[in-house]
DNA sequence: TATAGATGCAAAATCGTTTTTGCAGCAAGC
DNA sequence: GCTTGCTGCAAAAACGATTTTGCATCTATA
C-alpha cells in the first residue's frame, strides 16, 4: 500500500494523483514523464494514473522540477524586466535584447529572463517584489510618480536598476537631465522664435525633465515661454489630434519639440494637412534614436539617448551588481546623441 | 555543532555558507532574510554569516524559494514566449500584452511570463525545451525553416502554440495563406500592370506564402510575373537600399507590394528620391496593422492580420490547451483586415 | 522442488530554502 | 538550591518533483 496523506481537497500534485490512483508518487512521476516502459509500470497502472492526472488537471510545479532535476540549469539566475503595460514598445525590445546579450557574454551562471508587467501606478501590488521570491535581480522601467513614491519608501532585497528614474538608494541609468535644452538651442539657431513643446499625459519623471529644460532654455533664448501642447497619451493619433487642435484654435509656432517619435509622426500629419511645410513653416525636433526617424518625410531631427546604449548600460550595471554584490546606488548618465536632419532645416543625412 | 557535509568545492548555497561560517543552515537563512532580530541571532554570528555569504557570492535559488515559501504563488504556471532574436518588435509586444490580459482575466492560477530568445535556427539548443523543466506552456514564434524542421521531429511535453507556422501535431495560429492574393487584386484594380514584390531574406514560412500567392495572383491578372526585389533583412534601410538598387538598374514597376511595414517605409524614401509620386507613379501596398501605417505620407494601404487579433487568438488557444489538457493540433486562421488608403490610390482614411 | 531471474511497485534520498520546534546553558528570583 | 525565564542556536519538517534502491511476488529453469 502506498503511503498517502488524506488532505480534504485533493490538489493537483503527484501526491494527489498518487492518492487518487492508489499508487506511489514514484510511479506517478514515471508515468507522467513517459518513463513507464523502462520503469516497468504495468499498462493497467499506467492507465489508472493517466486517468487520475487528466481528471485532476495536473500541471507540474516548475519550481520543484527545476530544483530537483536542475542539472546545469540549477544555478539559474532569474532576471526580471519590470515595466508598466503602457511602456513604449521599442524600449522593451532593446532591453530584452541587451539583457540576453549581456547574459550570453557572461559567466558561469545560466540566466532566464522574466517579464513582469504592472498597470501604471500599481507596481506595489506586484507579487514577489518585496520578498525576492520571483527573481534574483530586476530592471525597473516606465514607472509613474506613484510607483516612484512607493520605491522611495521600500528597500528591494535584491540588486535592481532603475531606467530613467533617479531615486535615492537605487542604481539607475538616466538620460542627461538637460535633454530639453539642446532642441531649444537647435531650433533657436535655425531662427525660430515661437517655440512649442508637444508631450503626452501624464508626465513621467524623464519627460517632465525634457519639457522643463526645453521651456527654460527656450525662454532664455527667445525671451518668451513656448506653448505647451498636451496630447492624451503617447500615440501617433494623440499627437495628431493635439496639434490639429492647437493649429485650429489659432496657435502659432515655427519650431516644435515633440517628446516622442510617435507624437512627432502624428504632428507631421497635422502640420501637412494644414498646408504648412516642414521645416520652412515649422521646424520639428524629436527625441531618441528610433529606426524610423530618418525615414520621416522630411527626415526627423532628434536629440536623445541611444536606446541601445541605455539598454546596454542598464544591463551591464545590473550584472555588475549581481557579481560584485551591492554597490551603493550608482547613477550612470547616458550621453546624448544628436541627429540633425531636414526637419530642422539641416541638410538631410 | 551544526551538521555539515564536506563537499570539496563549497557551493554558494545556504549549506555552503553554513559550513563556511560554522553555523546551521537555519541561522544562515534567518540572517540572509534579515530575520536575525526576531530569531535572536547574536551580532557576532550575524557578522560571521554575512562575511561568508559575501565571500561566496551567494545568490538564492529562486526555484527553491518559490517551492518553499510559495504561498499564493505556489500554483504558479509559467508561460514562455519563445522567439528568435530577429523578431519583429511590435509582435513581441502584442504577445506579451495579450498573454498578460488573458492571464489577468483567467482563473485560479497565477501566471508568470518567461521570455526565451534563441538565435535564428538554433531553437533546438534551448535548454528546457524538450524536458519541460522551464515552463508549463509555450508560444513559439519567428522560427526559421531549420527550427521548423526540428519541431517536426520532436514532441514537446507541454502545451504549445505556434504562431504563423503550420506544423503537423502542433496547435497554431496563422494568417490566411492567401495574404498575397489580395494586394495583387487591389493593385490590379487600380490599373497597375507592372507589379513588384519587396521582401526580406531569408524567407520564413509565412512571408514565403505572402510572396508566392502574390506572384501567382499577379501573374493570373496581369499576364506577367511581378519583379521580385530582395532586401537584406526587414529593416527600413534594407528596404530603401533594395528599392533604390532596383530603380537604378532601370527596374520598372507601377505597383509595389512590401511584405513588412519597415520595408515599405524604406521603399517610400527610395521612390520619392527618384522623383516618383505615390500613388500616381507607383502604388504601394503593405502588410499588417502597424500603428504608423496611417501616418505614412501618403498613408499606406495594408492587407494583413491584426497583430492584436493574432496575439489574442494565440494566447486564448494556449490557455485553452492548458485548461482542457491536450487538444489535438488545432489550427486557427486569423482573418485578414484591409485598410485601403492613399498609397494605393484610394481616398485616405 | 529448489533456485535464479524477471516483474511491478513502494519507499527513501535528494534538490535549496524557510519556518517551527526543541533544547541546552545561563541569569535572576525565592 | 530550585524553579522560572531568557538567549542563542541546532535540528527537523515541509514545499513538489525525479531517480535510485530495495523488496515482495511470480515465472522459468534445472
Amino acid at each position: 500500500m502506498p503511503k498517502s496523506r488524506s488532505k480534504s481537497p485533493v490538489r493537483a500534485t503527484v501526491r494527489g494523483i498518487a492518492d487518487a490512483a492508489g499508487v506511489s508518487i514514484g510511479s506517478v512521476s514515471s508515468v507522467l514523464n513517459n518513463r513507464h516502459v523502462e520503469r516497468r509500470i504495468s499498462p493497467a497502472t499506467v492507465e489508472k494514473i493517466r486517468a487520475a492526472a487528466a481528471e485532476l488537471g495536473y500541471l507540474p510545479n516548475i519550481s520543484a522540477r527545476r530544483l530537483r532535476s536542475g542539472g546545469s540549469s540549477k544555478n539559474t539566475v532569474v532576471l526580471a524586466l519590470i515595466t508598466s503595460f503602457e511602456a513604449p514598445i521599442p524600449l522593451v525590445k532593446h532591453f530584452i535584447a541587451a539583457l540576453q546579450r549581456a547574459v550570453a557574454a557572461g559567466s558561469d551562471h545560466s540566466f532566464s529572463l522574466l517579464i513582469e508587467m504592472f498597470p501604471a501606478g500599481h507596481l506595489q501590488e506586484m507579487p514577489g517584489l518585496l520578498t525576492g521570491d520571483h527573481f534574483n535581480a530586476a530592471l525597473i522601467m516606465n514607472t509613474t510618480a506613484a510607483d516612484d513614491a512607493f520605491l522611495t519608501r521600500v528597500h528591494l532585497p535584491y540588486p535592481s536598476v532603475l531606467v530613467n528614474r533617479a531615486i535615492p538608494g537605487y542604481a539607475s541609468v538616466v538620460e542627461a537631465v538637460t535633454t530639453g535644452a539642446r532642441p531649444a538651442e537647435i531650433l533657436f539657431r535655425s531662427k525660430r522664435q515661437r517655440l512649442a513643446v508637444l508631450h503626452g499625459s501624464p508626465l513621467t519623471q524623464s519627460t517632465r525633465a525634457r519639457v522643463d529644460t526645453f521651456m527654460q532654455r527656450s525662454t532664455q533664448l527667445t525671451g518668451s515661454a513656448p506653448a505647451e501642447i498636451v496630447a492624451e497619451n503617447l500615440s501617433e493619433t494623440a499627437g495628431y489630434e493635439a496639434l490639429q487642435a492647437f493649429l485650429e484654435r489659432g496657435g502659432k509656432c515655427d519650431g516644435l519639440y515633440a517628446v516622442s517619435d510617435a507624437l512627432a509622426l502624428g504632428a507631421y500629419r497635422a502640420i501637412k494637412e494644414r498646408g504648412l511645410t516642414i521645416p520652412a513653416d515649422m521646424a520639428v525636433m524629436g527625441v531618441g534614436d528610433y529606426d524610423i526617424s530618418p525615414f520621416f518625410d522630411p527626415p526627423l531631427s532628434c536629440v536623445g539617448v541611444s536606446h541601445r546604449e541605455l539598454a546596454e548600460q542598464a544591463s551591464a550595471l545590473l550584472l555588475q551588481q549581481l557579481a560584485r554584490g551591492a554597490e551603493p546606488g550608482r547613477t550612470v548618465a547616458v550621453p546624448l546623441v544628436e541627429a540633425l536632419r531636414a526637419s530642422s532645416g539641416h541638410p538631410s543625412g
